[in-house]
DNA sequence: GTGTTATACTTAACAGTGTTAAGTTAAATG
DNA sequence: CATTTAACTTAACACTGTTAAGTATAACAC
């Protein structure tokens, strides 16, 4: 019966190598400039193969958008095993946070802006990755306030603020590259910094 | 010598009704679903006409954009002078650019988000509005830093880290609308005076 | 008033897009 | 060996932004 399996471990090789090819091209080029027929031709296959392995290029962004969120919740869980103090825990995290965003700003601008534009009636679904990278931030906030670092306001507010913060920055970041920002990773810690230090006591 | 007058009259209205058409169709059908056909059919002309009152879909974008910035540049300006205390101006205005973005979401959306991406290697030109808004925020952060109520840091960041925070918290509050945030207000209150407790000394 | 020029706009077309229906080819099954 | 099934391709549709060429009308000079 391995024949069968075959046919699946090929199936399966040629999504991930569509999904390699999609991601490749849209993070250099950018989402509209990239073409079903130019990721086909980079595979070397005709454009409607593409649409066995994915409905449409909205899927196929999503697809590669969750690889990537995916990999931005390993990121963080890695980090938060390697530190103690939340304080610099949450430093570290709001930093990775910009970093992913800035790598695939694409990702990023799908996720947290395009994505939620067309799919109303739910900000972060149930379950969803999104979710769960907030949950994480939610658990690093509230283990600063448990300590009495941060003043005593709801984890809720605390977490919104520090999010509020990544985000802006982040896509200020993506989307306005040539405006004379002071330099990028001096900004990015002076924006964590001053939320941080705000929050406290 | 009326005629010509009138000629001119003439142009500046049908540019002002292409641009009316255009910001319609761009809020609500989203930038990417409105063709420049579509466009030319709510005004009743042929779509090429446009194209001798704006050089290209982005450039119409542009200007749509650029109105908007108008707007919300005025509602700045009305404010300022109204306040001596640079801080509760900061504090004021911070509020104001955000409920500025909320009451209009979409126009928002389109000159932070969505137009980036479309006109790329826009810093801030020099002398645009946009540029204009940002020296505004500029002197009132540079006032709080002169009167030693801010920590010695460069205004230029200064500025760009209180623009992160409320960009931020505006594209959230806009994308997210069911997420469960804390009460609106409180979230917007939170996340300026957070920022600016970061910033004093 | 007539001929010429400039202005304002339109028609037709190009090269490209996402996507689908129908067709092909080769392998697996009975 | 015949038939079915799966994987992939070809051709086409209805769109897109944009440009070159054409047209009709209004303004101007004489």
């Amino acid at each position: 019966m391995g024949i069968k399996e075959r046919k699946a471990r090929e199936k399966k090789q040629l999504r991930q190598q569509i999904l390699s090819a999609a991601r490749e091209l849209f993070v250099n080029e950018g989402y509209e400039n990239v073409s079903m027929r130019k990721i086909a031709s980079k595979i070397e296959y005709s454009p409607t193969t593409i649409y066995l392995y994915f409905k449409d290029k909205a899927d196929l962004l999503d697809s590669v958008c969750k690889e990537t969120l995916l990999n931005l919740l390993n990121t963080l869980e890695q980090l938060k095993r390697d530190i103690n103090d939340p304080v610099e825990a949450l430093r570290k995290s709001g930093k990775a946070y910009v970093e992913f965003g800035l790598e695939y700003p694409q990702d990023y601008k799908l996720t947290f802006v395009i994505r939620p534009q067309f799919q109303k009636g739910l900000g972060l679904q149930e379950g969803s990755v999104g979710e769960k990278v907030f949950d994480y931030l939610r658990a690093m906030v509230s283990e600063c306030i448990r300590q009495q670092i941060f003043r005593q306001v709801d984890v809720e507010t605390t977490g919104q603020v520090m999010w509020s913060a990544v985000h802006g920055v982040t896509l200020l970041l993506i989307d306005f590259p040539d405006f004379p920002w002071t330099e990028k990773d001096k900004l990015i810690d002076t924006v964590i910094n001053t939320t941080i230090e705000g929050l406290k006591a």
